[in-house]
DNA sequence: GCCTATATCTTTACGCTGTAAAGATACATT
DNA sequence: AATGTATCTTTACAGCGTAAAGATATAGGC
């Protein structure tokens, strides 16, 4: 009867998945070592060993959670065969799937942002944003710069506004029935007609 | 010789400026009940009889930022005389100067929500940028709420990448001696040809 | 002027946290 | 089979939020 074996096999990804179960269901003030430690059934210094300390065990989470967004991105630009790309949909769709570890994603003071796992986690997930409108260019220019900029700052900052709460009272004197996604694809609308235009302006 | 008479008098505004200090120095990782005292030269115990707990002296914090936050927006809104209002400029330049109290200012899950000075100030502070292009309505449509908000998305997006950090690679690869500012005027300048057009469309 | 009520601040105490160090156990390699 | 290493537990300590009780200054009634 060894209920609790003494090596666990997979703790590594067992306290991942706890971490992302106690973010999910408490928040992050509530996520702490020890408090992943008591989800996966080990003793509260394990985690110690896998992670060092709690930032490297959110930046692994974090980066895991890149990963699944880039995959989600990349599915999303493949299938788009609609004449606009809707990554924008699939970006706000990641955040309202996973809002506290979406926030969390782009927490830098609490991630280890020299971790080599996390950075390639992210630039592969958000390079995705990047090559959507044209190839990597050495030397871009400003204006370049710009329209590829535009159109990650506008989604990021819907998608974090909608998540701290700050559309709420918008959505409630929208036409009834409004959803989130209605009122994002107001907010592209709006600012969606210069796609049309050559990239250098009217 | 009282060196330190028993009552303080200004209390409260001392732990708040105290807190402001200590989020600037050392981030809000370090912003905590004891560390504000110990800056403020009290008690640890202190701060609860004016706050309550953490969550308050964050919050009104965060209220005193909100202030000081629709004051410069008010002021830049004033000084446009130009043909585009840089209201922009004024959101990311208190970004810039007081990054971590910024964003704090949009982390709700630190805050108390049902704060009515921290409520009054952050509507007071928002609503200068609801009211910049149009009256208040009290049935927009869609098309004027995706309007409205996608100013803000774009600005408050750019920033908080800027502020994490996520700018920095761009910044990087854009012509030398690019500024955050240069960068946000392309941003500008690529999503604001639809200001032009009539609102429903070429 | 004095006396009491109240507000303000300090002291003490407790459980929780991160983290380090040392001990125990399973695995892996030879 | 023996030994080294990786993995996990136990123990320990300081810092944290927070509650409760004690100390001190202010304020108001007389």
């Amino acid at each position: 009867m060894k209920t609790t074996p003494y090596h666990h096999g997979a703790l590594k990804e067992a306290l991942i998945a706890a971490a992302e179960a106690i973010l999910r269901r408490d928040g992050l003030n509530a996520l702490t070592l020890r408090a992943a430690a008591r989800e996966a059934g080990v003793s509260h210094a394990a985690p110690s060993h896998h992670f060092g300390d709690l930032t490297g065990l959110l930046t692994e989470l974090a980066a895991s959670g890149f990963q699944r967004f880039g995959d989600q991105l990349r599915t999303a630009r493949a299938a788009a065969d609609s004449k606009r790309w809707d990554g924008a949909r699939a970006y706000m769709a990641f955040a309202q799937e996973n809002p506290a570890l979406f926030q969390l994603m782009f927490r830098s003071d609490r991630l280890d942002g020299s971790n080599p796992i996390f950075r390639e986690a992210r630039v592969k997930a958000l390079s995705v944003l990047a090559d959507v409108h044209q190839a990597p260019v050495m030397q871009p220019s400003l204006e370049q710069l710009g329209a590829m900029l535009s159109g990650w700052s506008l989604i990021h900052g819907y998608t974090l506004l909608l998540l701290d709460g700050r559309l709420t009272p918008v959505l409630g004197i929208a036409p009834e029935g409004t959803t989130p996604e209605n009122l994002l694809e107001a907010v592209l609308s709006a600012a969606d007609k210069r796609r049309i235009a050559p990239p250098d302006g009217a």
